[in-house]
DNA sequence: ATCGCTGTCAGCATACGTTGCGAATTAGCA
DNA sequence: TGCTAATTCGCAACGTATGCTGACAGCGAT
């Protein structure tokens, strides 16, 4: 059991689901498979559309959104920019640099024990951490202008 | 120092930017003041122009934009939906309910001692936490489907 | 190997949240 | 009061995401 599922697992999880594995789907596999870059639909189509050209982006949607429905891939959003996918299903949080804008998966010790105050009633499923900094390459030369 | 401004602050803090307080400002300063609900700028526009018809969602955005980037607001999204807004300045963070969709403050004691891997060379300014899960109106009586 | 069912692709149109632009208006100050 | 820069507002445009539809293709049955 990896955190991160191989083009082949995702093949048997569609079929097992009823849908279907088409060039399309495989190729988007590919691109995911093992991808820490935690792409964007826009991303991950300029991307297919280099080895596959004529690939809709209707159709990365639709994949994504099956594998996100499957639980084979995580939807994360920063801001209210685009999406970003990520393939890694471990219990992981999020780094994002405020210059450069990656992302990175960071792990949290203790974050399920963390005491809350205020959720009265509130029954927690899930629980997400977003750091936002400046990351090693862009640390910081200069600090952010105030 | 209040964790909520004022309106009267805000009107200060406005006028020391060389920013005009007109009508609209103040009455959105009003409707922020000590609101807990965390609106949209549309939830704010609809309730704005019950008080004011006529008002035009762009000087909605426009006066939401300029507190935020003068720190008097901050600005959280989930999701892909729209960006709701705070007043709230104190250092918390955020409950959201999958049902209803109501957002509350929580307290996080400790989020900043989090123990974190994986962030080598990664200098945080800020750390969010988003809590999901049902809240004590939604508690689910039957479970979410499987 | 072929057939047929059913899910899929591509492309367009559309929805949604947000921002850019420009003319008319207004707050703030002398 | 009158000037000037900031503001308002409506419209258009933008980026992201989804709905729709005819043509098509994977996959199991024949």
């Amino acid at each position: 059991m990896c955190a991160v599922r191989s083009p082949a697992e995702l093949v048997d999880a569609f079929r097992a689901q009823g849908l279907k594995v088409t060039p399309q789907r495989q190729l988007l596999f590919r691109l995911l498979y093992d991808n820490q870059q935690h792409p964007s639909a826009d991303a991950l189509f300029a991307t297919a559309s280099a080895q596959m050209p004529g690939i809709s982006l209707r159709t990365v949607y639709q994949t994504l959104t099956d594998l996100t429905a499957m639980g084979e891939l995580q939807q994360v959003t920063f801001d209210t920019g685009p999406a970003h996918f990520d393939p890694n299903l471990a219990d992981h949080h999020h780094a994002v640099c405020n210059f450069c804008g990656t992302i990175r998966d960071v792990y949290v010790d203790g974050a399920d024990q963390l005491a809350i105050e205020g959720l009265a009633g509130f029954q927690p499923d899930s629980t997400s951490i977003v750091f936002r900094g400046s990351c090693a390459s862009c640390a910081a030369p200069y600090p952010p202008t105030p």
